[in-house]
DNA sequence: TAATATTAGTGCATAATTTGCATTAAAAGA
DNA sequence: TCTTTTAATGCAAATTATGCACTAATATTA
């Protein structure tokens, strides 16, 4: 015999003759012939160099060493069964984490849409939210600080997967008194002659780009009265009379009291929200809110 | 596959293969065929039900619940290292307890000299010394509480195994001025012409009986004019003045000055002191034991 | 005391599993 | 495009495990 590892078929047949005193009895409790009990303890404790219990036809008991395999591999072996529980479960996505960043957009509607769906569903995992501008979302998952990120689409790069979660129309966001708000339908250009409060280029970077460009494909230039690096800023400053703003349709979930959203009709660009994570590396947790995230949405993945 | 455990050498490759991060290496590191560890690592999945590795044949990547495994799975792999090696300690004897009980006559030179060599020799192994009647030593065997007693022989008992160490002649013990101390011998009949001083019958039981015995077989009966239940209560009465005793020759070691030891000449029977432990149980320690006390004595076991 | 029953261990043929070699398929780098 | 590296597969051979029938030892019971 060659040196060999102790096996666990091996460890189990010792606890159970350990716990019957009994090779006919363990065996039985094995569902194994006791020739072979006999021959597998036999041959364990040759690997293992020394017995572990003296033995007659008539009596089984354990040696001193025998005593202190037995105490120590009995919890070895419970934990065993746990371990691959608490594995399996993890595996099944109900327990574990799911580290998930967002960006301003997907914080009004989706992105508590998406944590009361899952967390009910998954009392167990615990969500880490995290807010993050899509770029910083790309490095962070990168980096494997986050397991997906809500954030602007459309995503295609080799290390990434996505899903489409939301097409979204551009709205003009306004004060009840802008002068633009009674008109029947609000067009580029008409939003193009207004003094507009939007995101800083640091923080919004990709949003106005994807903002600008059907715009500037019309000949048409925005004219940027101020900037705010967050939301919440941004907004204030519209309240203010300061100007107004384009956001998606979905900021009409958090929409201030004073303000009104409308569609800019003739801007046929929509802006898209997309799950993405790690290509390859969906944990299980992550399958379940992809799960939740896909009704009505389409799966946008890397050429196959 | 039937529901199988998880196999040692399956969790060995997977530490491994979660090691590396690649089959080959670890393949190698087990010295084994590359597609042997890529069967194992697969059939290991299907029978846990969830899958430990993403990998392609550029990269090898844990899953989540292929990380919780190797979290838990590699502290509880070097556990078993070490438990083995310390079940083989104690199997060799190294390590561990050793219960010894004396009987009286053990304590003078027996006991102390087999302490001396065998905790030289294992000083890791803790001894406990526990001071015992003959009879009540073979109890404690049977109950365990003890693992072996240096006793008076000799033994002959289907549940114990026994090793003779000492077989002793019978000394008449006395004060400097006692009349018989001056004679060229001491015989029998003079030893039973005087009072004496002898270990209760409770206690010194079988003493009792071994020591009447060749008196018995000459006609002879003792005279005992006190009885202490101690050796130490006896010394005191002989010291005293109050008669001889009789003891075996080690007493000499630790012998009072006012006292003195002489053979009695024509009794024949002599004492015998075993070590006796439960049959077909002796420890590894305990086989230790026995091998510092053989040499120059005779094993007596019960007919093979 | 003899008969019976129970138990651990063995020999052996068969079944099941594991192993290594040769090869494939996929993917990255030169 | 070609080369290199790597994981996975097919397959035959080697190894190992298994169950059955049986033995030897030892209690228990009639």
């Amino acid at each position: 015999m060659r040196d060999r590892l102790p096996e666990m078929s091996d460890i189990h047949a010792f606890l159970l003759v350990a716990e019957e005193l009994s090779f006919r009895k363990a065996a039985d409790r094995l569902l194994i012939d006791q020739s072979v009990l006999s021959r597998r303890i036999r041959n364990f404790e040759e690997r293992i160099g020394f017995s572990l219990f003296f033995r007659t036809t008539r009596d089984v008991v354990l040696t001193e060493p025998g005593r202190v395999m037995l105490s120590r591999l009995k919890p070895m072996f419970g934990e065993l069964g746990h371990l691959l529980a608490d594995a399996r479960s993890v595996a099944e996505g109900t327990t574990g984490r799911l580290r998930m960043a967002y960006m301003s957009f997907a914080a009004t509607r989706l992105m508590p849409h998406y944590v009361k769906r899952f967390s009910a569903a998954h009392p167990k995992v615990s969500l880490e939210l995290n807010y993050m501008p899509t770029m910083q979302q790309k490095i962070a998952i990168e980096r494997e600080e986050i397991d997906v990120g809500l954030m602007l689409g459309p995503v295609d790069h080799p290390d990434l997967d996505s899903l489409v979660v939301a097409q979204e129309q551009m709205n003009f966001v306004a004060r009840h008194d802008h002068p633009l708000v009674r008109r029947s339908e609000i067009l580029m250009k008409d939003v193009a002659s207004c003094p507009l409060v939007l995101g800083d280029t640091q923080e919004w970077e990709l949003f106005r780009k994807i903002l600008e460009r059907p715009f500037k494909a019309n000949g048409l230039k925005l004219s940027v009265a101020y900037q705010a690096s967050n939301a919440m800023g941004i907004m204030g400053l519209v309240v203010g009379g300061l100007g107004a703003t384009i956001f998606v349709e979905s900021i009409e979930a958090i929409l201030p009291v004073r303000l009104v959203a409308r569609p800019i009709a003739d801007c046929r660009d929509s802006v898209t929200t997309v799950l993405c994570w790690k290509r390859g590396q969906a944990s299980p947790a992550l399958r379940h809110l992809l799960g939740i995230a896909r009704p009505g949405s389409k799966v946008k993945q890397r050429k196959s």
